[in-house]
RNA sequence: GGCGCGAUAGCAAAGCGGUUAUGCACCGGAUUGCAAAUCCGUGUAGGUCGGUUCGACUCCGGCUCGCGCCUCCA
């Protein structure tokens, strides 16, 4: 029985789908106009592992992470390197599928993006308008009037009048009330043409928000499951998306809201308006992916995660644990799991509380030590069973143990380690230690550990 | 200012009203030519002050400190 934790209701409940069997599932990905930080690869690695255990436990599950490809960052970059939006956003798509390909993140179902669906969004506000929830500001462009919406803060916790009583600057003089938001925005006349589509408002593009009340209707209906995000998204964003939907509909629009926490450097949250960030590449440079994404689901999903070379070291560390355990069994002789097993049970339990991911390693770890002692030769097999369900232990352990640090990984030429090594067994076999520590001493220094077990030596990187 | 979250051993991080979390690091021992890996053993953790209770890290309240949202942000 899974357990989820509801934003909506600040509390834990019963997962209970709306159609028996399935599950849709929306959460709000990326705005593409630059590479992806370490905040964003949490998202993607929780909501990967949240499909992956609805899997795993017979749901048939409908994922979509939508694409913000129109925004004014996008533009401005867009005018800053002289190509044409789609260029650019079509780039950082790319470079997105490349990083969480990486991080063993499962595509999801559907990846709409914003420009291929301005139909659906015209229409939602065209709805809107009908129910006297839009209007049309001062400057042209189409608000929502947010006091109208009697459930306006439900989901923060915010109340409208307490969220007026501490408004900052920058209040938009055009707007009916500072807490409405733009549903269509009207063109200018320096932004680029293809920022702008035609609509019954005049030319103009989608405001942020509507983009995905239009996209997860489109693809999961105006009623699902699960709607998931990163916790800055909380509000306005999702208070937002429930204020159109339910207010186009007159329905309920999400069942349960998950949010998932921040990552941290020194205890700020790591963001691009702090500048903090570092890009999902550029750990990959100096960590192997499957490492970043042990060290994510190391921490349950709703708590700060701190990111830091020495917890990244850590994390290294305690996955060369688990690889170790597991080499005797490869990839291709992994069995199903047993999940009447006490390992299987246990497991299970701790992943349907609220995906509590650490239990679930703790678990693994406990198997581990369990295999390692040797009494049950099955349990190796059950240990890359279950890893796997979080999309770990997924390579055979000598790849893992030799990988280089990341991509850019440094020529490494095994023939002549695997010669040096060679030379070391006639020394050791000649009983010439000195000669056998030496070469040994010498592969050390370029980073290569050598292990003398009964069927010989083998190598891993330090 | 409003709303919310958190404070666990050297570091990281969970569950739990009473019985070993787990990982990393450290220290003994086994194993090894010596190592590595592995196994065995070793930790009187729970911000602070009160309350509830036979018993609280776990529930309640005050305080202190940290963080987040209220502005684009995963």
């Amino acid at each position: 029985m899974l357990t989820i934790y509801n934003s909506f209701s600040r509390s834990k409940e019963v997962f209970r789908p709306i159609k028996p069997g399935h599950v849709g599932m929306y959460v709000c990905g990326m705005t593409v106009y630059d590479y992806c930080h370490l905040g964003h690869a949490r998202v993607m690695v929780v909501f990967d592992m949240v499909a992956r255990w609805l899997r795993a436990s017979g749901y048939a599950v409908r994922y979509v992470r939508n694409i913000t490809d129109i925004d004014d960052k996008i533009i401005r970059r867009a005018r800053e390197s002289n190509e044409p939006i789609r260029a650019l956003t079509d780039r950082f798509i790319a470079a997105m599928h490349e990083d969480a390909d990486a991080l063993g993140v499962h595509r999801p179902d559907f990846e709409p993006r914003a420009t291929d669906c301005v139909v659906d969004m015209q229409s939602l506000i065209l709805a809107l308008e009908n129910k006297g929830l839009a209007y049309i500001a001062a400057n042209g462009d189409v608000c929502y009037a947010v006091r109208r919406f009697p459930g306006y803060g439900r989901l923060s916790g915010k109340s409208v009048d307490e969220l007026r009583a501490g408004e900052r600057v920058g209040v938009v003089a055009d707007k009916n009330d500072p807490l409405d938001f733009v549903l269509w925005k009207q063109a200018r006349d320096d932004e680029p043409e293809d920022a702008k589509w035609d609509s019954p408002w005049g030319r103009g593009r989608p405001g942020w928000h509507i983009e995905c009340s239009a996209m997860s209707s489109r693809l999961l209906g105006g009623h699902f499951d699960i709607h998931g995000g990163g916790q800055d998204l909380q509000f306005p964003h999702h208070e937002n998306e429930i204020a159109q939907s339910e207010g186009a509909s007159g329905s309920r629009f999400v069942n349960y809201w998950m949010h998932n926490g921040f990552v941290r450097v020194d205890d700020e949250k790591m963001s691009k308006s702090l500048g903090n960030f570092t890009t999902i590449r550029d750990v990959l440079g100096k960590y192997d992916p499957e490492v970043v994404r042990f060290f994510i689901l190391r921490t349950h999903y709703r708590s700060p995660l701190a990111y830091s070379d020495v917890h990244l070291d850590d994390a290294r560390q305690a996955l060369t644990r688990l690889y170790n355990a597991v080499r005797t069994v490869t990839v291709r002789e992994t069995p199903e799991i047993d999940w009447s097993s006490n390992w299987g049970e246990r497991f299970r339990a701790a992943m349907d509380e609220d995906f509590n991911t650490v239990e679930a390693l703790a678990v693994l770890f406990d198997l581990a030590n369990e295999a390692n002692r040797g009494g049950d030769t099955a349990l190796v097999g059950q240990l890359r069973a279950l890893a796997r369900v979080l999309g770990l232990l997924g390579r055979e352990t000598d790849a893992f143990l030799r990988a280089g640090a990341g991509r850019e990984d440094s020529g490494l030429d095994v023939a002549a380690i695997e010669t040096r090594i060679a030379a070391r067994v006639a020394a050791r076999k000649a009983r010439n230690f000195a000669e056998a520590d030496r070469l040994r001493a010498e592969l050390l220094a370029e980073g290569i550990v050598l292990e003398d077990g009964a069927d010989g030596t083998g190598w891993r990187r330090v």
